[in-house]
DNA sequence: ATAACTGATACTATATTGATATCAATTAAA
DNA sequence: TTTAATTGATATCAATATAGTATCAGTTAT
């Protein structure tokens, strides 16, 4: 079961590029070289952030992408939620048996339940902290691990 | 992002019926009918559950499938891992940029952690404690919601 | 004018998920 | 002892999601 897929996992890096280089723009072309993911696919994943308002782009020469929102207000659950939809553990599962009518279905709170734990662990996680994480890494000892 | 597949709803939803049922052999075709899932579909997933263990079979008219373990020992983590692969949040994803070696990778620990939670709260939820919601369920003015 | 860019969109390939079909072997029971 | 009900094993197919490519028009700094 993989969590993030290659949109998410790639979103994010590019995010954390643009968070680093705040103020100026970035293209996609240096986005694509630098984190190594694939020139279009990237293209589609900016315009994607552009339309959530997450960045901001300039066209022609010397143009690209730049960061819209504070990374401090970018959690990965929202960018999880652009590229792989809401995160839901499953329709009520055990409809057919007793849930003709949902709302008081402990079965559905127990699974209810774990969604909001996944995402609450998916909201504290901001692009903002990452940077954070990422500047005090490459303060230590180069190379982790 | 959906978190459980088909394959795991049904696993489990079969298995709440051989849970409520110990000690019988259940068919396949009763488990099918009972529950709505596609028979041949079903047929897989209990010849999965029979290699890990977790039911045993028998042969034959009357034959049919009956549990093995106890409800208790079976976390939705384990059929979660079994039909969906182990949980992995992704692979490092700054492996690029500063994870030439990764075992001190701030950021590869951040998202491994969310892993656990992850995991800890799929491991809480066993078959038989939702057996127990579903008695208490059934207890109830019947309907939920 | 031109080269470096984004906007928009269509397309292809591959993998995963969900489902069906078939046939042999086993067993309870008529 | 035949038959119907069943599992074991495996092959195939369809639908959907994921990953990646290609193309062309429009914009802008130089």
């Amino acid at each position: 079961m993989k969590v993030l897929t290659k949109k998410t996992d790639y979103a994010i890096r590019a995010l954390l590029m643009l968070g680093s280089r705040r103020g100026e723009y970035v293209s996609a072309k240096t986005i694509s070289t630098d984190q190594d993911i694939p020139y279009q696919f990237l293209r589609g994943l900016l315009q994607e952030m552009i339309r959530y308002d997450l960045i901001v782009s300039k066209e022609g020469a010397q143009g690209g992408f730049m960061m819209k929102k504070e990374p401090d207000e970018i959690p990965i659950a929202q960018l999880i939620e652009i590229f792989q939809g809401k995160v839901q553990v499953s329709e009520c599962m055990f409809r057919k048996q007793i849930c003709a009518n949902r709302s008081r279905c402990v079965l559905r709170h127990e699974i209810m339940r774990i969604e909001q734990v996944v995402n609450s662990e998916f909201d504290k996680v901001t692009i903002g902290k990452l940077l954070r994480d990422l500047e005090a890494a490459n303060g230590m000892a180069h190379g982790c691990g």
